[in-house]
RNA sequence: GCUCCCUUCGUCUAGCGGUCUAGGACGUCGCCCUCUCACGGCGAAAACAGGGGUUCGAGUCCCCUAGGGAGCGCCA
């Protein structure tokens, strides 16, 4: 039998953190296992979908790389067949309608808190006759749920967990409005769509319980079930939008790679022994069900940071130049590059690339450190760059005729020069070399001064410098 | 309130009864490298929630307590 997983997202929102992780496990799943993954829309609530949701979910998963198989299912298209699964159950007598008023259910609910019992449906309708209807009220199809016994779940990640049915209630499988209840909907499209592996929140694991009575009343068997741990925020509370419940949209705007956000995904809650760094590859080799952790795991931007970095310094120069193009139309303005690099910078960017990536964290890091190379005349110098050039701007006195005269531009003879130059006034490299980044960088920090100038050109080079030196032209 | 789940360094985790004086990674701190910052290298501090059992032996099994989480909709 083939391994068939799905995602299932309600488009109600963007694809969040969580969802991420869910869909890449099913992704991991499917391609360990040689199967597909399927991607179903629950849009069964029609006040709450929208289809700008729909395209950020996709967008994020395009995104993130992982892709599905066939076309989106979308669930509402499905509501047909789930009312008719409904009245068969209804036929077979598993199922039966309610008249009960929301307003009673509410009191019900209401009544049940005050005297401290569960707030369970009571089942006031299950066995009356339905000539005793009250007029006008449209019902509800609800599930005969066994009274007695116990329903198992045998999940995969959390082991076998029981319920005592007394505990669940009889639960509403087609609203009054014959539209079907995501309960109901689940287990249909599940079943028509084959899926063999359920892998989801452990949010979903009570309804992995009552999504069993309906498939046991159905007569169908069930998928197995894997219910992952949720993320928390840092502060180990529910994610919020303070923390990791961003879009991934909004991990692409910070400057994170797909590849980093994988990796860091994966090891939330799954492991492999010690190893922390994986490829696609060898995630999908190596992932399984089994190594999937119950305890829910915080979300530490720290972590992905250090990923990040991991993945830039072993990025290709101009695929790096590439993505943090594509942040340009979000980033570009006010850094006054505009949407795309021009010719020229882009070559920079490129040349410096090597020593930018193995500074940066993040794209927009990235960006940042590369002010350097698009920054416009008269170039801004920060606090830190400011001072240093205060301080040593008489040590570089005298070093741009030297520079004049280098005719082979290249880090290594510009660093003759600028080492020659310290010895010959009688200074430590890094007394010369300090003000002078500045001077060209207009930041403290920077890739090795000489890469920066080899980068930047000896004419580019020394107008900077002349510009912050009172240093006369050679004659 | 009821049901279910969870609990190893600050964080992610390894550990599936003895090899644990508890390992790795991120973060933190120190040193080295060095033109700065990173990278890299070396090193340090840092955890089995608490209490009972079971066992010759428990981080590993059971129970209780505490803490955290999820669910309890004609939402998904």
């Amino acid at each position: 039998m083939t391994v068939v997983t799905r995602f299932a997202p309600s488009p109600t929102g963007f694809l969040h953190i969580g969802g991420g992780r869910t869909a890449l496990f099913n992704w991991l799943y499917a391609k360990r296992h040689g199967g597909k993954m399927l991607l179903r829309i629950e849009d069964t609530d029609r006040e709450r979908s929208t289809e700008a949701a729909i395209q950020a979910i996709l967008e994020g998963l395009r995104w993130l790389g992982l892709d599905w198989d066939g076309d989106v299912v979308y669930q509402f298209s499905r509501a047909a067949r789930h009312k008719e699964v409904a009245e068969s159950l209804l036929a077979q007598g598993r199922a039966y309608y309610c008249y009960a008023t929301p307003e009673e259910l509410d009191e019900m609910r209401e009544s049940a808190r005050r005297e401290g019992r569960p707030m369970r449906y009571d089942g006031r309708w299950r066995d009356r006759d339905p000539s005793e209807a009250p007029a006008g009220v449209k019902p509800v199809i609800r599930l005969k749920a066994p009274l007695e016994g116990e329903t198992a779940v045998e999940d995969e990640v959390q082991g076998r967990v029981v319920w005592q049915n007394k505990d669940l209630d009889d639960l509403v499988l087609l609203r009054s409005d014959g539209t079907p209840t995501y309960m109901l909907a689940v287990v249909v499209d599940d079943h028509d769509m084959d899926i063999t592996h359920i892998i989801r929140g452990d949010d979903h694991l009570t309804n992995g319980a009552r999504q069993t009575q309906i498939y046991q009343a159905l007569g169908w068997s069930v998928p197995k079930m894997a219910h992952i741990p949720l993320i928390h925020g840092p502060d180990g509370a529910k994610l919020s939008k303070r923390h990791g419940a961003l879009g991934v949209e909004a991990y692409r705007s910070m400057g994170y790679l797909p590849a980093a956000l994988r990796n860091y995904l994966v090891r939330l809650g799954w492991s492999h022994g010690d190893q922390e760094i994986f490829s696609t590859q060898e995630m999908i080799d190596a992932f399984d069900l089994s190594s999937i952790g119950r305890s829910p795991a915080r979300f530490d931007f720290a972590k992905l940071e250090n990923l990040n970095g991991h993945y830039m310094r072993l990025a290709n120069d101009e695929d790096l130049v590439n993505a943090m193009e594509d942040l340009l139309p979000e980033l570009g303005e006010e850094r006054h590059i505009g949407r795309k690099f021009a010719p020229v910078l882009r070559e920079k960017l490129i040349a410096a690339m090597p020593g930018l990536k193995e500074r940066a964290k993040t794209l927009v890091e990235l960006l940042d450190s590369a002010y350097y190379l698009y920054a416009q005349h008269p170039m801004h110098l920060d606090e830190k760059a400011t001072t240093l050039l205060t301080e040593g701007r008489d040590r570089l006195v005298g070093i741009a005729p030297k520079l004049e005269a280098v005719s082979d531009w290249s880090a290594a003879s510009v660093e003759a020069v600028v080492r020659g130059h310290a010895e010959a006034i009688g200074a430590k490299l890094g007394q010369v070399a300090q003000p002078l980044r500045a001077a060209l960088t207009g930041r403290a920090t920077s890739p090795g001064l000489f890469d920066v100038m080899a980068v930047l050109g000896k004419d580019e080079t020394l107008s900077r410098l002349r510009h912050q030196v009172n240093d006369a032209p050679v004659a």
